[in-house]
DNA sequence: CGTATTTGGTAAACCGTTTAATCATTATAA
DNA sequence: TTATAATGATTAAACGGTTTACCAAATACG
């Protein structure tokens, strides 16, 4: 019985611009002004075809006078949808100051402004996962999907997602079970072995990272072929474990000199290990690339600003990011088909790399 | 008449673990299965003093029995607050790639997670701006309160929080009525323009970005009266604009050097503008700090690894994020006083500076 | 011309919480 | 002992949208 218009102010004509008092103008004084139900405003609001010309025009008239925005939270109750979309995150050290996280997250980022979608950052630090709130993400609604980057085999958490059948795409990495996107890093690392050995490297080693990682097991793999096949079989290969960083890319490639000096060239598997590796040699008095060549992978945009500027390979990341988002949102719009892409690479040459010195 | 509860299947014994068919459990399950009203399992969820050791333990339990995790669209919707903070940065190019945005976007991350709040990304792009999106995150009830970095004093719509009311904090900018939390600049600069004197600089030039951020006036005008007091008056200020990029600390380095030879030290307004001078310098040929001091400002990560290791000033970043993102919290939690925080930062010696070289 | 279908719109249920206002109890005070 | 206050829980009304089922009028069909 409350129900009855009486108590309402009803239409009056003073009302323009914002309410005056505190209250935010709701759907239903839309569907007042407008002389509609609610339903309709909904529906012109969601532009349902079943809305014609003259209201839609009627009620989009009076929406904007009132300069009424609908409530997204009233709107995701309601609906599907929080039109939210996390972005996941290993807890090293201070991520996000990462040119490679960032050059994802830009991607990310801006792909999804522009699909109306917002984005989150979660790290998944040791007690986020012992919580479980990976999965809360999902079960108290806050996101649609999540967009899992920089993790190893070794975060098993993640088949959480795949198992119940929450939307979650990796990039840069293949497993559990889940939608990924990443780049051609096999190829990264071929162009790159078949450049040091025309320019007649013998004696190559390699800074990698973590095995555990997809991508990274592709660039070895490559890296002992490819050695394999220069030496006609003999194991050449001299892998050292840079942790994807400069600190220990430099540490690492100080150990590799000192236990092999004949070392020509180095391949590092990212930029930051190479970084590492250049300077460790102008430590040493190492000139790069007379004595040393030295090349990294992911072409950040340090790469490009040290003394000498790297040589290197350019992996999209900033594309991956926003294919990467692009996809998962094909998925939580309804796409069946597992996302699974790969995207190119290319070597870029700058100064680090040059002739191998004259075997002795 | 549907509010009986004969449809209702009751408290079946074998309801366990997550709900078998679609459905998620919610809270008038948990009611159900507890024998009480869902208010009573409101309140114990929130820990409203009200409800007392007996009902809350008999809840408890059956909420994790049955797993239970509240809906946070729901409660979004009944209560104030959304647990939602928005970072909000100028459109630099992939501006997540960047050490300075990093270090503090990485600062507020941890600070939010620990006080449970979530953190989204927006970037102010012309059409973000346009539209008034920036209102519509707190009109459409995105977020509780809003974080801005990067900005300069051009960026007028910062304004708007202020005018209408809404909860914005600004860091290492002050302006437009807002709430802020900077680091203290001045005393970096001065920290820095102290020490080149000390090693018997005269010829300093200096690398600025814009002087719309109320920081970078601060360096600029601590530069200009150390210049002063230390010629005694004449100005030998040498100003050039480096935009804060590596690509014009590199021109603007590029410029200062060919008008003014004779300078001997360059103290840049940020690393980034350091690590454009260095690269500079090499290519000119000229050794640093032999024939030229490189100091820069921020202390990223990047500054201890390139060659030489740079001479700068730690503005502690990370910090500043974390303070920012409590501080806003705190507003948003009642907080009545305006924040106006300033972080002590102090010099980073390393081996791009040195004695000058003797003046002909 | 009478009936079936389409069209444009409405009423009311629903999404899953929080929170006033209210109501039995039981403890306290007069 | 009776009125009063404090305690612990409940009822029902928000919160602000979307959506299903339904309806009247208009159009199509035989």
């Amino acid at each position: 019985m409350a129900e009855t218009s009486p108590p309402q102010p009803a239409a009056n004509g003073r009302a323009k611009g914002k309410p005056r008092g505190g209250k935010r103008v709701g759907i239903r004084e839309i569907a007042a002004q407008a002389e509609v139900s609610v339903a309709t405003v909904s529906m012109v609001l969601n532009n349902n075809p079943k809305i014609t010309g003259e209201t839609r025009a009627k009620v989009t008239k009076v929406i904007d006078q009132l300069g009424y925005r609908p409530n997204r939270i009233a709107q995701s109750l309601s609906s599907k949808y929080t039109n939210l979309l996390a972005v996941l995150m290993p807890t090293l050290r201070h991520t996000m100051a990462d040119p490679y996280f960032g050059e994802l997250i830009s991607g990310i980022c801006d792909k999804a402004a522009r699909l109306g979608q917002k984005i989150m950052l979660e790290h998944a630090k040791p007690d986020f996962v012992r919580e479980k709130r990976h999965i809360d993400l999902f079960d108290r609604r806050y996101i649609d999907g999540i967009l899992c980057i920089g993790f190893s085999d070794k975060h098993t958490f993640l088949g959480d997602f795949a198992e119940r059948g929450d939307l979650a795409l990796m990039v840069n990495n293949v497993g559990f079970g889940l939608d990924h996107v990443v780049c051609d890093y096999a190829s990264g690392a071929e162009q790159i072995m078949t450049y040091l050995l025309q320019l007649g490297h013998r004696r190559i080693g390699m800074l990698h990272g973590s095995p555990d990682v997809y991508t990274m097991r592709q660039m070895m793999d490559t890296y002992k072929k490819s050695i394999a096949s220069a030496t006609g079989g003999e194991d050449d290969t001299l892998l050292v474990d840079g942790r994807f960083t400069e600190e220990h890319g430099y540490t690492a490639t100080s150990q590799l000199l000192s236990k092999h000096p004949d070392v020509t060239a180095i391949f590092a598997g990212n930029d930051k290990m190479a970084l590492g590796a250049l300077h460790c040699a102008a430590e040493r008095g190492l000139s790069v690339p007379g004595d040393l060549s030295v090349v990294g992978c992911d072409n950040i945009q340090y790469a490009a600003f040290v003394n000498p500027a790297l040589t290197t390979v350019n992996t999209p990341l900033y594309d991956t990011g926003m294919l990467a988002c692009e996809r998962l949102i094909d998925r939580i719009r309804g796409r069946k088909r597992p996302v699974a892409e790969v995207l190119p690479t290319h070597l870029v040459l700058r100064d680090s790399t040059s002739l191998a010195k004259q075997t002795q």
